[in-house]
DNA sequence: TCAGCGCATGTTTTT
DNA sequence: CATGCGCTGA
């Protein structure tokens, strides 16, 4: 290896970039702005590192925030290199802090066979301690409870650190944090903060461990280090040390995760803190056209709080960014779904176009229009694999078998299915479980030898004992699919969601095929004997899993801004730009986070590489009713010559113009407007087609149900109709014998 | 045990 | 509006 020359390391490099891969500093900072080729600098460091520094590549520790930003930046630096590098650390903060609770569990007071809770299992736990303190949910919402838990670990905060000020409010969240700290210790259960929390106090009280670790890992490299919290700062701090070498990588203008105790200010005080740091900046974009470029410098420069960069690029000026007014967020969808349509008779492929927006909740009309456009798409977030219902009672069943003290999964299934063990007997247990401080498994046990239950729950109750151990025993030695296969058939899981009366309940059943073959899928990617059902189990928590439906199709790509950081698409449409939805409504009193709301409208604009949309809807419907809302001030921001106003098309005259109203200005409404039928109608069809897209119509077997598309014309035409209750099908018109309602 | 009702709630999300 | 939750009654 050693032979190889470097050459292909730092040819392909830019001037800054190459500063930065080949820098000797002990403590570099990279501020790198966005496209400016950060990942590639953090590979081609670590390569040279390897190749010309001779370091090894098991003294190197690479940390990311994703899972799949660490399988990118591993299977970068090996084709790179083009040799495997097994011995290298590459993970998330959360998988390694967790590797190190597993090789030292003992040292950290776990159980060997703790378990990984993920969000979801933890709220149930912190109800759980809840209900035993006798609060009154409504006033102490059991979220709330939860994010003062999380927010405090971040801090690196444990409840004896945490001053209550004598106010009551206070006293009782410590308290709650407190009780639930102690269940998770007899549960041998421990949430994602406490994976850093714990392997932070693990260093600080174990300082020959801690000097082991400063001995194997002699450069650390972080990646997005603007997303770093207090807890994991120090948890870097405390593992370089004043001897190793620390990497970081970051973007000031793309610290977007604040709210969720992101602390941009790590960066500022990474070089007094570490000591005199390095600093290179990468300024040249490689991604945008300058006119996309020069939009995002325009808005980004309203932020005062900035370390100060400048993105510039050499490439060409490209088109101008193209900003819409619709009139509704109906209208604003259609125009989007005709230019995606527009894009996409270009030649353009459906996976270089990405509609962007603020929230969640936008996702569904857009989502609307592109159904009746028969435009494939993808939804990014929502529930992710792992964390589906379905799939988390199998896994719980999974866990009560490698770990009959998990309440957590405990509490998921005793009566998944229901097996006629009701709240009452339920609540006995607990009671017992929390009076003598023991696991609910054990406290089970207990109930059934005093009889305190009814003869039927009681029944019920040993039949689900009994159901676990017996699925122990007999599947002790197998492999981990078997075992998840036969767990998941015994457990009776798939019949419970089979009589779903839901719609769901099928696909809830395919959820749990698809779940087998995940472990089937894990085995063949581990060797064979180390793949068990607690390494499993890990993984599940750890990452949550990407499996989507219909993930190779080429599809138009569908996100909020946050989940668009670190991707990029020729083509972006950034929907609902209004004030008080972006910038959002909740952020407008707080500068600092108005600021943040700014770099997410940064982020947003330079994940385009070619064409740019902006759009936003003069009226909008939010929780029901009908607001108006100004173009969002972030337009307003952007150099007005590098704006396009694309109007409605000639039909209609629109009431107000972007430019000419100064933004914001008259917000007259034509009558026009309203008459119109929601579907941003009058301009939508020329058709002479009966079968409009959504239209409503009857059917003499499937009943109501709304035209979504349509294929041909005549009575061979085919039409594609969503039935209520029945779902979507395809008709062919001359036999469906439809009726328009 | 489960359906049905009334009520509160309502950004962003990874691990 | 629309969803999800807890509580109530059969």
């Amino acid at each position: 290896m050693r032979a190889m020359s470097v050459d292909p390391i730092v040819n392909s490099l830019n001037e800054a970039q190459r500063r930065a891969v080949t820098s000797d500093a002990d403590r570099l900072l990279v501020l790198a702005g966005a496209g400016s080729g950060k990942t590639r600098v953090l590979v081609h460091r670590i390569a040279w590192l390897i190749q010309a520094c001779h370091l090894a590549p098991h003294n190197i520790l690479a940390v990311t925030f994703t899972n799949k930003a660490a399988a990118e930046m591993r299977h970068r630096i090996e084709s790179l290199l083009r040799a495997p590098l097994g011995a290298m650390w590459v993970g998330t903060f959360h998988g390694i802090a967790h590797r190190f609770l597993r090789l030292h569990w003992q040292e950290a007071k776990l159980p060997q066979n703790f378990q990984i809770l993920d969000s979801d299992d933890q709220l149930r736990l912190v109800k759980r301690v809840m209900r035993g303190m006798e609060l009154d949910e409504t006033r102490w919402p059991p979220k709330q409870a939860q994010g003062f838990i999380n927010s405090n670990k971040d801090e690196g905060l444990r409840p004896e650190h945490i001053d209550d000020y004598g106010d009551i409010h206070q006293k009782t969240l410590v308290n709650i944090y407190q009780q639930y700290q102690d269940a998770c210790q007899t549960g041998g259960m421990v949430d994602f903060a406490e994976l850093l929390l714990r392997s932070h106090e693990l260093w600080l009280k174990q300082p020959a461990l801690l000097q082991h670790y400063r001995q194997r890992f002699r450069h650390v490299l972080v990646d997005e280090f603007q997303d770093t919290n207090r807890i994991q700062y120090a948890w870097l701090r405390m593992l370089v040390g004043n001897d190793n070498a620390i990497t970081i990588v970051g973007d000031d203008d793309q610290s977007i995760y604040g709210w969720r105790g992101a602390r941009v200010e790590n960066i500022r005080q990474f070089g007094d803190d570490f000591g005199r740091a390095e600093v290179v900046r990468l300024e040249q974009n490689y991604r945008s056209t300058s006119i996309i470029l020069n939009a995002a410098n325009g808005v980004i420069t309203h932020n005062s709080d900035r370390l100060g960069k400048n993105l510039w690029t050499s490439g060409a000026e490209g088109d101008p960014i193209s900003v819409y007014a619709g009139f509704n967020e109906v209208d604003e969808a259609r125009f989007i779904a005709e230019r995606i349509q527009h894009a996409l008779q270009q030649g353009h492929r459906r996976d270089d176009i990405a509609i962007l927006y603020r929230s969640n909740a936008q996702s569904r009309v857009l989502e609307e229009a592109l159904l009746r456009a028969a435009i494939p798409y993808r939804i990014y977030g929502g529930h992710r694999f792992f964390e589906r219902a379905e799939i988390k009672n199998a896994l719980a069943y999974l866990r009560l078998i490698c770990h009959r003290d998990d309440d957590a999964a405990f509490e998921r299934v005793v009566n998944t299915p229901t097996r006629g063990l009701g709240d009452k007997s339920l609540e006995r247990i607990r009671a017992l479980a929390r009076e003598l401080k023991i696991p609910l498994w054990q406290a089970s046990l207990q109930v059934l030898q005093h009889r305190e239950l009814a003869t039927k729950a009681g029944n019920a109750l040993k039949g689900f004992l009994a159901l676990i151990e017996q699925l122990d025993q007999e599947t002790r030695g197998t492999g981990l699919s078997e075992q998840a296969e036969r767990v998941i058939g015994a457990s009776g899981l798939i019949a419970f969601h089979k009589n779903e009366k839901d719609d769901r309940g099928e696909a809830r059943v395919e959820n749990l095929k698809e779940l087998i073959s995940a472990t089937r899928e894990f085995e063949i990617s581990l060797q064979q004997e180390s793949a068990t059902l607690a390494a499993f189990l890990d993984h599940a928590a750890l990452e949550a899993g990407e499996t989507q439906a219909g993930e190779n199709e080429d599809s138009v790509q569908m996100m909020t801004l946050h989940a668009a950081k670190g991707l990029e698409f020729p083509i972006v449409f950034m929907a609902g730009v209004e004030e008080g939805l972006f910038p959002s409504m909740q952020s407008a009193d707080d500068p600092h986070r108005m600021e943040e709301e700014r770099r997410l409208c940064y982020v947003g604009i330079t994940r385009a590489m070619k064409n740019l949309y902006i759009t936003y809807a003069e009226s909008r419907r939010i929780y029901g009713s009908e607001a108006l809302h100004a173009p969002s001030r972030f337009i307003r921001e952007i150099p007005i010559h590098l704006l396009q106003e694309v109007r409605a098309s000639a039909r209609l005259t629109r009431p107000m113009s972007t430019f000419d109203s100064g933004f914001g200005g008259v917000r007259e409404r034509s009558a026009a407007y309203r008459g119109n039928n929601g579907y941003g109608g009058a301009r939508i069809q020329a058709d002479d087609s009966p079968y409009q897209l959504g239209r409503s119509v009857r059917h003499p077997k499937f009943g109501d149900g709304v035209i979504m598309g349509c294929e041909g014309q005549g009575p061979n035409a085919r039409v594609r109709v969503n039935f209520r209750g029945e779902g979507e099908k395809w008709l062919v018109a001359q036999y469906a014998r439809l009726e328009f309602v």
